[in-house]
DNA sequence: ACACCTGTTATATATGTTATATAACAGTTT
DNA sequence: AAACTGTTATATAACATATATAACAGGTGT
């Protein structure tokens, strides 16, 4: 069942780690395509927040295309589909991050190992 | 010399803008450790923004140690040097954006040829 | 010595974001 | 009908962002 962990001690808002975790539970199968996700005030319940704050991270993944409304006035994650802009949008953000590492001294080699290091871990897991 | 873009419709705020766009410049051998960068005063007058707003950024560069202050209190570039701190970021920032570019349909080979792309971009230069 | 530059600190203000707290509404499920 | 769903609307408090001044210690160049 899709659990979710709130660290007031981190940097990212409430909304983004919701939204960050159950983007990593799609990821590594723990939920699939046509599963439903908990109610906004049933997450906020289990949670103890508010449920605007969740109802936030629903709808940033809503307008991500990575869950979306079923007919019965429920969240259901999506199914995948590539699209252009999800190419660019991670051309972006992996610039921004690997551009930062690099001058933070990592090399080609300590990159292309973690990216590989993160994807066998999903792959093989 | 240290050009610096500010677009004002990215969601990314101005300092953000700015601390990517000089980690970007470093990257890319326009500048180098030793390198004296724009005194915030200068920086935000060719800006037309405040320098306090350039001032956060040069301070989470300092933070990050990407940046320090030379005996004549003028910020140069620092050399680098990879610390564990350095790795770890990047491995969970990495993380993220992994699993949501997986999460929106690309797979390990879009992601390996476009960190690939990006390492040989900055290699092959 | 002087004016000028540097980073830093302090205050104040305006605006936007985050998170909470209620309340209400339309539609679905049981 | 009762209980649930997402959605919308208001209000509030706390924090982040960006601007606007002002002042200070220390380095630079004349």
């Amino acid at each position: 069942m899709l659990k979710i962990n709130i660290d007031y001690n981190l940097e990212d808002t409430v909304y983004r780690q919701i939204y960050n975790q159950i983007v990593e539970q799609i990821a590594s199968s723990n939920i699939h395509p046509g599963d439903k996700i908990p109610s906004s005030r049933e997450m906020a319940g289990v949670l103890n927040i508010n449920f605007h704050t969740v109802n936030k991270a629903y709808q940033l993944l809503r307008e991500n295309g990575i869950i979306e409304l079923s007919k019965n006035k429920r969240y259901i994650i999506s199914k995948k589909n590539k699209t252009g802009d999800a190419v660019d949008d991670f051309k972006k953000r992996e610039t921004d991050i690997i551009n930062e590492a690099m001058v933070k001294g990592l090399n080609s080699d300590d990159i292309i190992k973690t990216v590989k290091n993160i994807l066998n871990l999903k792959g093989g897991g």
